[in-house]
DNA sequence: CGCGTTTACGTCGTTCGTAACGATA
DNA sequence: TATCGTTACGAACGACGTAAACGCG
């Protein structure tokens, strides 16, 4: 059993039962995984996958067992090797977050710069997924970090660190009827509206759909879309109203759009940052948390890098006065 | 890295930094393991070791947390190649017990021998420890189970299973004076004889000690022994009062000497057989398992072998009642 | 001078890539 | 026939053992 044989059968598990695949993802070719996956099933004298024919049919059951721990192997050699770069103070490297559009795009620019600026060589991949595929990316291991957003309790699958807490507004065209009165309008008001918001608010749970279930509403809504552009696209072309992270509402929107203030209406969200448990971060990471978190303190942000974070965390900012605070050095 | 090298720098580490010592316990040659570990630390770009020229040194604080690492990693292989010794239902095998000498002498016996019988060509090895080191060994992953007893809750470090209770007696000659009365003596009484009992009573904390010091009394100890037979040799020598483990007290020591119940004086003990969590265990440790445990439920046990116990175990029964009960099948 | 480590060197095993073959849909 | 997996073969690398040299107490 050596760690290149883990490292194809994982490989191959996560290309679908594709030896092909897998080779191209971990640059070697076919040959040699389908060889090396013989030898770990031979020195192991159990069936990692059932054949059909030739083909990879399915994994066994204790195929699954093993993948469990030969994914745990992996991630400790993982560890191994950040651990050392760290030390080195390797200037190289990658990061890998996972994370919303909307967070990609409004709260992370600047963050990221500050970390490109003092690590010019390392690599961001930015993973933009749906609401609920972030946090799964990081416990498969895909992603280091995963930026998400909650109403209320921190996720789970992690360990969380409170970013800022923000609202939602609505957006209407300049001289829409809703906009006539100057302030928000009621829940029943909203209702008789079509809505034009995040995919995210068609599944049951959430925050939206609740708001409106409790008040024996059905809201109905004409498109939902990941990013904010579209959403105010599809306002200026008259689709509906628009429900928006206050974030994504930009200067340029103000000239022919207008945001009004629902804060009454929707419960305010929470972003975190999220990284999973024992697993060891570069230097890198704890730049980023210090970006993106500048009320924290540094010691706390660093012991919750190596995971031991403080009993709470203080109350994050508000995504307004966010700009101005900045934590202790 | 791979994972003979992480074989190598922990066998280095847990050999007192002796690369000799080292070689012969992982059946290599000395320069073998120097080149390995070599190897190692130039691919992770960082010292392992301080040398003083070249002798080993010390650990670096790197070089912990990789060995941290570098144990997970090897306890996961083991996790591996035990489920597939499972699944092949492979017969041999070692099962390395760390216990006391008075378990290993009057519980695991006939337990063992069940074992044996169905499983003949298992290893066993006996590990027998004091009190306080029996843990340990478990943890630092020299042993597979450990039996240990505690007064109360049980111990931590692992995956506890009740076993029985039992509780301490008085050894006396025959015609003692303490034994003229036909019951057990008072506390005070008993402060009045030199003792002989187990070392780990020597311990600040030990119950024995606790309870003299609660009376405000001061036990005099004669002479400590961790095992059975070297107490009642002493008794019969005159030297003082035994307390002993009522398991320990045979058939032929009540030719010669007297076992006084002191129950209502010290509290009652519990043993427990304990596992590492997270370790797969071979099928034949579930079956010393059954054997030490028949009051408990089969399912129970196994899905604590798997690393969920139930939420309560039952009370394990007394070691008197012992013979007799039996869990369903 | 003994103990323990490193260096040097040769051999054997193993891994990996290329190429050809085979099965399946 | 295209796709995907296995077998065959050869080259290169790497691990390991033996033997000798080196440093240190």
């Amino acid at each position: 059993m050596t760690l290149q044989q883990l490292r194809y059968f994982v490989a191959i598990a996560d290309s679908g039962l594709n030896i092909t695949l897998a080779a191209e993802r971990v640059h070697a070719t076919q040959p040699g995984l389908s060889k090396q996956l013989k030898q770990l099933e031979d020195e192991l004298g159990m069936l990692l996958f059932t054949r059909r024919g030739k083909s990879l049919e399915s994994i066994t059951d204790g195929g699954n067992q093993v993948l469990a721990s030969a994914r745990a192997m992996l991630a400790e050699a993982g560890n191994i090797r950040a651990l050392a770069a760290n030390l080195r103070q390797e200037a190289g490297g990658e990061l890998r977050i996972a994370t919303t559009h909307t967070q990609a795009r409004f709260l992370l620019p600047s963050a990221l710069a500050e970390v490109k600026r003092r690590y010019p060589d390392v690599v961001v991949r930015l993973t933009p997924a749906g609401d609920a595929e972030v946090l799964p990316l990081l416990v498969e291991g895909e992603a280091d970090l995963a930026i998400v957003s909650t109403v209320g309790p921190p996720p789970s699958g992690g360990l969380a660190v409170p970013l800022y807490r923000w609202e939602r507004v609505l957006i209407v065209p300049k001289g829409h009827a809703l906009a006539a009165s100057g302030q928000g309008p009621t829940l029943t008001q909203l209702a008789q509206h079509p809505l034009i918001s995040y995919e995210s608010s068609l599944r049951r749970g959430s925050s939206l759909r609740q708001v409106f279930m409790r008040a024996e509403l059905e809201p109905r809504f004409a498109l939902t879309a990941r990013d904010a552009d579209l959403i105010t696209t599809y306002v200026r072309a008259g689709l509906g109203v628009g429900i928006l992270a206050e974030m994504a509402f930009t200067a340029e929107d103000a000239q022919d759009l207008v945001a009004l203030d629902i804060g009454t209406l929707l419960p305010s969200c929470t972003t975190w940052l999220v990284m999973a448990r024992d697993r060891v971060q570069r230097d890198y990471a704890l730049q980023l948390a210090r970006a993106l978190a500048p009320q924290l303190d540094v010691r706390d942000l660093r012991r919750a890098l190596n995971g031991e974070p403080p009993e709470r965390w203080p109350d994050p900012p508000h995504w307004r006065e966010r700009a101005k605070a900045s934590g202790p050095l």
